[in-house]
DNA sequence: TCTTAAATATGATTTTTATCATATTTTTGT
DNA sequence: ACAAAAATATGATAAAAATCATATTTAAGA
């Protein structure tokens, strides 16, 4: 579903929601504990992220990680993009190849809409949702 | 999702319900092929199924892998669990944990659901039906 | 301007998954 | 019994994913 990759992206990314702000940036080794990820792996992904700006970063003394307003509306599917890739998501349950509507595999017709819900789902969760339903105490971490 | 393995698991499974029965056997090699599957490693996968019986086969000159009227009542799912490990689909979206009911993951409340009916659905769709779909051109082979 | 503390770039290592190769055992037909 | 043809057992190699290590660049503060 997931790669263990993309698991620790959002769990990082979650963590900036609920700990981080313009203000008040967080380093690496302030977020691998908590998310018990280890920390030289979590900076990769951290990078790889900030790169495609989907979190913020400045680097040197004083520097760190953080989510501006703005990325904070990007959504969870954004994240799993960047790690996993685009088109992790659309290969066939049963091939390697993409999904194919008009020619569908022996499993498409019961499983693919629920697939697609799902991916309707990352698409349209934001950062700021997920971090909203922690708060409200609907959703737990640490993992 | 599904791991490559357990594709080509299912794959060839589905070719012997439609190529095979007790008087007629299929070896490797022609199995292989119309799958689109390296023969070496469908024959690995083949045996680990006849082992767990999910799939029959019978050695030896004339011998060669088939299914049984039993074996075709065997859910999708039972393929899954041999090859890729019964709890690979428990796991939570969002940790490497299993998914947690009493303090649900951010994403379970909008993902979960979704991935249950996936689950319940590999659980109850029998190797015998899929077969039927792709009889009655419902679903299309080969991929 | 210099020191220090941070991200960044790059690449090496390890682990897991996928793939390939081959010797052995079993069954059938002669 | 024997020869041939099949699965089976075992393990080696290759590719991909995950993890670790380290040198470089950048920014803040003294
Ligand atoms: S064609 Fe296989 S899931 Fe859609
Ligand atoms: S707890 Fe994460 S998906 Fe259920």
């Amino acid at each position: 579903m997931l790669s263990k990759s993309s698991k620790y992206a959002i769990k990082a990314v979650l963590f900036l929601a609920l700990n981080s702000n313009d203000k008040k940036k967080v380093m690496v080794k302030d977020i691998s504990e908590p998310i018990n990820v280890p920390q030289a792996y979590i900076a990769k992904l951290l990078q790889e992220l900030s790169r495609q700006n989907i979190i913020s970063s400045s680097r040197g003394f004083k520097g760190g990680f953080y989510l501006s307003d703005n990325n904070r509306k990007q959504s969870i599917m954004s994240i799993v993009n960047v790690i996993d890739g685009e088109k992790n998501f659309n290969s066939c349950m049963l091939s390697l190849n993409e999904c194919d509507e008009d020619k569908p595999c022996p499993l498409h017709k019961s499983l693919y809409p629920f697939k697609s819900s799902i991916i309707r789902n990352l698409e349209s969760i934001s950062i700021k949702d997920l971090a909203l339903e922690v708060e409200l105490g609907n959703a737990f971490l640490p993992l």
